[in-house]
DNA sequence: CGCAGGCTTGAGTCCATTCAAGTACAGTGG
DNA sequence: CCACTGTACTTGAATGGACTCAAGCCTGCG
């Protein structure tokens, strides 16, 4: 977001800003509570919940670095926020970020991109939840982080750290914990992935991946 | 949207537009197509649609009066656009609108909050489509149409005709066809709404229909 | 070592799907 | 007016994939 602003700019920002950490589980802003400023994920992975009454949840969003989050011009927030993993976020004041959005046109348009960003991962999530088989959710779930978490990477090989766990990743994909347990099972058992750990996993070959994603 | 026009932009900008027709079932633009215009929904329904290479498909966002269609600033088309019900349009070229956003924050804004709407409708449709049941669907889908189609409409009581074929239901719920018509028959047989005729639908109590829908 | 939390695996159940008829209705042509 | 046709929708029976419930397995930690 930064690149959007001069230096004079970045100077007064940086009066307002305040660096904070957070470890994985702790809740930022609550559904229906008050939106109080915004952040910037500098390190780490932030969720976005929704819950119905009986306690069934969704993640309807994840936010990597250097997403913004908060929504603007809102006063509520439409979804809770969590941190995902340990993350460093940066602070802003709402009164400041806005001040700012409005005498700034870059920077209005580069939050502009960012949601319609969102808006297309929020719909291709959409048919993933919709119309896809467990199997296929959970290919298409490492492949998003495959690409996510190392989009510079070359080559057919890819190794990475899930930074949710098997729970969370249950509400990504709109399954129970215990069927994301055997796909990951299953795909290994395949050939597609292997699981060093419980946490990190590693694809030979990218297009294997790909090929389970059912699109 | 012209709400953010002055007189005089309002004047320069009809020298630009073309009122359309379409006819149910008309596609206005194919995923991964050029974007060629933009378009204001003036009557009628519009379904947004992703689809995957085996044919499976998903309805990703609907769109009603007064919602523009068609992305700022991107050149291909993230989803595919069909006229759900018969449709009046005015197109707008793409040019011409976006000469308009950069000079008016107005309009900018406006789109911005358009864009936001949206990003709240998917999310909210993924929560529906990741961890309701079918029933749960089929009901919610009745409300969104309900609340959609006659937001003004005041106490308990609502009538409306279906824009969407129960195929197209399917589609947008994540659901077969023969599905959605069984729930539909057990919300009928249950009292929660009489079906009048196949896209004819009464609601006899708003808050019944609530209940059914799991949040 | 014992314990707790996160994860995996197994067995049985249930809900939505698939496959297959059957119904309602509008449009067409005799 | 009535048969004929096609489309949209409904209903039934059987199947299967994801869920529920229940154990069991690792790994880090006190």
């Amino acid at each position: 977001m930064c690149g959007a602003l001069s230096a004079d700019e970045l100077l007064a920002l940086s009066a307002h800003t305040r660096l904070v950490n957070h470890e994985s589980g702790d809740e930022l802003a609550g559904e229906k509570m008050p939106a109080e400023s915004y952040a910037t994920v500098i390190r780490g992975v932030v969720k976005l919940t929704k819950t119905l009454e009986d306690g069934r949840q969704q993640i309807v969003g994840l936010q990597f670095a250097p997403d913004l989050l908060g929504r603007l011009n809102a006063n509520e927030n439409a979804v809770s926020v969590e941190a995902a993993s340990d993350v460093n976020l940066c602070r802003i004041p709402k009164a400041a970020l806005e001040r700012m959005v409005k005498s700034n046109p870059a920077l209005a348009e580069r939050l502009m991109s960012q949601t319609l960003r969102e808006l297309d991962e929020a719909r291709d999530w959409m048919v993933t939840l919709g119309r896809k088989t467990a199997a296929e959710k959970v290919a298409s779930f490492l492949l998003l982080i495959a690409t996510h978490l190392d989009p510079e990477a070359v080559g057919e090989k890819r190794k990475f750290d899930l930074p949710l766990s098997r729970a969370d990743i249950a509400d990504f994909l709109g399954l129970t914990i215990e069927t994301v347990s055997r796909q990951m099972s299953k795909l290994k058992a395949d050939g597609v992935i292997s699981i060093v750990a419980n946490r990190h996993i590693e694809v030979p070959k990218l297009s294997k991946l790909k090929a389970c994603c059912g699109s």
